[in-house]
DNA sequence: TATCTGAATGAATGATCATTCATTTGCTGG
DNA sequence: CCAGCAAATGAATGATCATTCATTCAGATA
């Protein structure tokens, strides 16, 4: 049954649209105030719900930190995926859609960015954040790899498509952290442009 | 006076040594229980010191933070600077320098690298940090550029030695990335090929 | 309409932590 | 050897915060 709107103050939701709601608000009290100073109250005010909901739905602070993280994650490899199984593009049209990707609003998103680096940054002490956020790399490496090996030329034989992979996957890492720094100085346009000119090798 | 060395439990230090002392010793608290984790007493207990030494010497906890942070960002630009102002290397000799001070020991050093990740995840939302952190950023990105001009082919008249630059350094900062998330699979021999991947467009 | 269910609330609790400062201790110049 | 001083100490303080749970309330059922 679809829900009527209502303005009563106190609303009860299906499970999951209230862990969503939690989740999107973890998201932007992280990226206002970063991982360390983000509290309880910050997330329950975001949110317009009460002290004791995060408790409720996802037994603990940490634990909510946890899914908040995992959502970050699992939503760039299902954008990631929709585009590698895609068997109508060619290994081209597949290339040009995984870089357009990697720079659009969709992952370029300043509050997501922040988040995904917040998490980052407590990796070496915090083992459960480290495995999700490896949790697609392999796979993810895998793909790319594959990808390059379409297209390059067939009688080039000592490229090393996995390594290029390795490589184009830290760059634009190293491309999302220049953005999240300084906007101003590296601006989308030119983190896109960077990118063409590392995978020109590949091409040309 | 040089100090004779004391066997005595509480022995006054000179300032910048004490000061040294706390940083390095919040560097591996840092490194090992994380930047939101690690409390005061966590820096003076690994530091054999007492409660409230770091007020004491720096002011605040946050303070503390800062000094860090702008110790670990300047110690990198020290030792570029060192081969980048050495007028007895040619550009090649340089570059060779440079990548092999990036894969070095003495910047893949594991905690250096959590806590320089640490500070960046919280960049978005403390300014002070992003400051910090992007202080160096202009000056080395121009003279890497100057650098690859001196090595490109002076006939290419549309290689962008700027956006090469750029490209370098996000790279490094995507390799380090990866050597803290997983050193395995990333290791620092890896990561310098990758570099050497890249920038082999330049020398070919 | 009356009853029931479980989602949501928020005041209270207890734990953790940064900071303070009165006191102690080691060093140095007289 | 002692007085004076600065460095260091650590128990006490007060603030912040995650978590709990008795209570409230909305909506579904009969």
């Amino acid at each position: 049954m679809p829900q009527a709107p209502s303005q009563t103050r106190r609303r009860a939701l299906p499970k999951a649209a209230r862990r969503e709601q939690l989740i999107k608000a973890t998201i932007k009290c992280i990226a206002r105030k970063g991982l360390a100073a983000t509290t309880m109250m910050d997330i329950t005010r975001s949110a317009g719900l009460s002290t004791g909901i995060v408790n409720l739905h996802f037994k603990s602070k940490e634990l909510l930190l946890v899914e908040t993280l995992r959502h970050v994650a699992d939503e760039y490899k299902e954008g990631f995926d929709s585009i590698m199984l895609d068997d109508k593009l060619s290994a081209q049209a597949k290339l040009r859609s995984i870089v357009a990707y990697d720079f659009s609003a969709r992952i370029i998103n300043r509050n997501k960015l922040a988040v995904w680096f917040a998490f980052l940054g407590e990796v070496k002490a915090c083992p459960l954040y480290r495995k999700i956020c490896s949790r697609h790399d392999d796979d993810i490496n895998r793909k790319m790899a594959d990808l390059f090996q379409g297209l390059i030329d067939s009688h080039d034989q000592d490229f090393d498509c996995e390594l290029f992979a390795s490589g184009y996957s830290a760059l634009t890492d190293g491309l999302w952290l220049d953005i999240l720094l300084s906007p101003s100085r590296t601006t989308t346009r030119k983190a896109e442009q960077v990118a063409w000119q590392y995978l020109s090798e590949l091409i040309a």
